[in-house]
DNA sequence: TAGATGATTCTATCATTATGGAAACGTCGA
DNA sequence: TCGACGTTTCCATAATGATAGAATCATCTA
């Protein structure tokens, strides 16, 4: 991944509203949510969600796929995967490998994650 | 980290000329590197790189220090982990744990291995 | 076919961000 | 004290982004 795929990237995330919806796919993955659940749940206007949508899936983070009348969306994993690891191999010194392996400190519970249950939280080994 | 300080330190990160900042300081961890070495380096106004130097700095991910005349921002390796691992913890399906560490399907050795990058020059996937 | 519903596009408006010239501020060496 | 230099702030301008009402498109049911 180069520098411009990551800054589109960032910027399909860098925003109250997408990083919500995106949060709220990722609950519901792998099968996605309608449209109008997502608008629904987040009090978003449906346009403003569409336009959000349409961020999100130019950047290539969401998929989408037609069902009737509705519209799900599910989240794409391989892309934050490759977000995250173009952001892990720019965030590393090299005098010093203080990336995130290291430090492992953080808060590995960090809020209220309604539902998860924490089953698979062990980022990195 | 909540989400609200996640959009900040995406936001930061997103626009190619902050980016650019942030790896150029990154590659000059940890000592950093002065503004006018930035600037030269990026072939940026001084006044567009204190603004954005400025955006880097609100937003944590980097610390300055005074030397002389001279002012050296270098990044905050723990402001990059804290998001890295938000996205980390927020990329994952509870179905299906496909975040970073379990797939090793976009990159062979980078997403198994999170420290490489840093002392390889091949940092492309 | 019509009607209902879900979703997107069109359009306008408002807000934020990016850029860089000019001026101001700070620090240094003489 | 001065002038040189590095950096930031001020300011105006241009570009981009966010929001949502209204219209449009698409699909289902009857």
């Amino acid at each position: 991944m180069q520098s411009k795929q990551a800054v589109t990237l960032l910027s399909a995330l860098a925003q109250s509203s997408r990083l919500a919806v995106y949060r709220l796919l990722i609950e519901h993955a792998p099968d996605g949510l309608a449209a109008s659940a997502i608008a629904q749940k987040l009090d978003l206007a449906n346009a403003t969600l569409s336009f959000h949508l349409k961020e999100l899936s130019h950047a290539g983070l969401v998929a989408s796929r037609q069902e009737g009348r509705f519209i799900y969306y599910s989240p794409v994993i391989a892309a934050m995967n490759e977000l995250i690891g173009y952001l892990t191999d720019h965030c590393c010194s090299q005098s010093e490998g203080a990336c995130a392996m290291g430090k492992a400190g953080s808060k590995p519970a960090t809020a209220a994650r309604p539902r998860s249950a924490a089953t698979s939280k062990r980022r990195r080994a």
